[in-house]
DNA sequence: GATTAGCACTCAATAGGAGAGAGTGCTAAC
DNA sequence: GTTAGCACTCTCTCCTATTGAGTGCTAATC
């Protein structure tokens, strides 16, 4: 279904200003605002056949119109030009991360405060697990007589540790000795290709220290079921209470409930995304309490592994200035990444 | 300034009143509930003198009567019996607890959750910094060539870590014996106790490897700064959102906004706090955005240093049962700080 | 045949007013 | 000192009228 050039004009004009205003758009707002050279009363016959087709609607008789979220849709779709990050926007960005950064997810999470901020809408980033990364480097250290520290490494920089009680009479060279052992066998393995036959022979090689070990296993263990899951970090969730359509404290209440429970925002995502960056408008997700709300998103690599981020706003959002900020941050991510892991 | 009895037990009655309903309490309100022996008329003439005494106001002239913060003052001062955490509470958190944590922190957040939960207010920790704890081992590790890791323990189970570049000629074994001499020169140091002069002599010490020796010593200031600061961990806050009094979005914004300011809240806080649960009704708190909001607080120790947790509600706040929560937890604390650490 | 001006019509939002109800404060009796 | 009784006050809710933005239709115009 395609729209003449005036029903295009129309309609964009509409969105334009609902989306500035949240209030519904009459006729002579449209050829006011944009100059046109037709009349309101033209254009109220345009704006009836919008109306039928679906891409408008009218809260009640004698209001003026609103995008109906199938108008959002054909406009994303058809005639949006996305507003990529300017100039300054971008030397701002990279004068923020400027090297501050310990690891892959620190740089993303600063992307993401840093979207919420330019956009005014809240952000979401999904890290990745590690399920994918490589064991790069293990090591037992002594803290104390009794204590002692795992310490591993994956090959995207991420350090995890555990504490484990160790028996009192173990050395610091019999603690060393082990994290070797521990490191030939289990080095450049992916984290997910770690299996039980990998840990059983670390038991075999070192059954004089089974309790250093056991705990050691355990640690990591924990460690590995720890970092498994991806995370989700959310920025700028009050940028929610700004907007006129989430003035009521219970619809509020839903959003901030759900954007707690970390797993429910992931269950929304589809498992992988492509290139292109990914819109879903109001009824379009699944959840519901998400009806209301539009999300945008795109995927981003890093070795392997894909991460997700992206933001969410209201269905009356500025779509082209979401994903044009989008895509420019997945591309500065890349880059970034390709440079420095 | 003491009341008689039964002025008392009229100002209790409709303090717990209020607390429940969020509604101004009339005179046949407080007989009725209470089970009292005297006519309304007579309460009526008891709670038109404790508004004299202004414990007591009127939202309109023939509305009933709210406690003013000067009620709750009284109330908390001179009437309330705190009602401390019960056993099964209590047990909860024991098993919710159950060694599951790695440092202090980790503890004092989970409680800090588990206060937010029971009381359904909102809950916020400060942890201490580490200025004040003591340096227990560093060890400079080789990651892969060209890039090492520092990691730094302090006595309270604190584990942090930087990576460093580091030439890459370097070996392992000499990286080992620069750890070593770090430690020699600052075991045992608090972390405030480290002055200039112990890295000058570092540095003097390990002249030939310079480069490793700034940036390991870099990485180090870099730590320290971050862990100088005090952090903020807040739980539940969404629970204000279920208070009557905050069903105002407008309201709502402040206080989040505050909230995620992390220093404005501990500005608020005095610098150390007693043995005492210290309450905040109201206007008693200085800033702006909480003059409607109650803050109840205690501090709790360990090892010298001092953390803080409390609960923020409505003015309208069962202050009987936070003061109680707040004062079983930080006995709980202390009890498990002592054992572990 | 498309466009436009004109006008009646619709419906939300706002304001004003009446009535109900909760609760007080006062007075007079106990 | 306590209480019953009653007038009074003030909010809240419902109702109605009014306003105004914006439409939809019709008939005239380009």
């Amino acid at each position: 279904m395609t729209l003449d050039e005036r029903k295009k004009l129309i309609l964009e004009s509409i969105i334009k200003d609902y989306v500035e205003t949240a209030e519904p758009v009459g006729s002579r707002a449209v050829v006011k605002k944009h100059g046109l050279k037709i009349s309101a009363a033209t254009v109220r016959n345009e704006m009836s056949d919008l109306e039928d087709m679906g891409y408008l609607e009218q809260p009640y008789t004698s209001a003026g119109r609103i995008p109906s979220q199938k108008g959002f849709r054909y406009y994303v779709d058809c005639m949006m030009e996305q507003e990529n990050l300017d100039d300054k926007e971008t030397e701002v960005l990279l004068h923020l991360l400027d090297d501050s950064f310990q690891e892959v997810n620190d740089l993303v999470q600063k992307i993401g405060h840093f979207l919420a901020q330019i956009t005014n809408y809240t952000s979401f980033v999904i890290v990745p697990s590690v399920r994918l990364s490589k064991f790069k480097y293990l090591q037992l250290i002594p803290i104390e007589p009794g204590k002692a520290l795992v310490l591993l490494v994956t090959d995207l920089g991420v350090v995890m540790h555990r504490n484990i009680e160790v028996p009192h009479s173990i050395t610091a060279p019999e603690l060393d000795l082990m994290g070797r052992m521990f490191n030939q066998v289990l080095a450049g393995k992916k984290i997910t290709e770690i299996q039980r036959s990998d840990l059983q022979q670390l038991r075999d090689e070192l059954k004089q220290r089974r309790k250093v070990i056991d705990h050691a296993l355990e640690a990591i263990e924990s460690l590995l079921d720890n970092s498994n899951e991806e995370r989700v970090i959310i920025s700028g969730a009050l940028n929610i209470m700004n907007e006129p359509e989430f003035k009521d404290v219970d619809k509020l209440k839903k959003i901030m409930a759900f954007l707690e429970e970390e797993t429910q925002l992931m269950d929304m995502l589809p498992e992988s995304l492509g290139d292109e960056v990914d819109i879903r408008i109001g009824q379009e997700n699944q959840a519901e309490d998400f009806k209301e709300l539009s999300l945008v998103f795109a995927g981003y690599r890093s070795q392997g592994e894909q991460g997700k981020l992206g933001l969410m706003g209201p269905v009356r959002m500025e779509y082209w200035k979401a994903v044009g900020s989008l895509d420019s941050v997945r591309e500065i991510i890349e880059e970034i990444i390709r440079k420095r892991f």
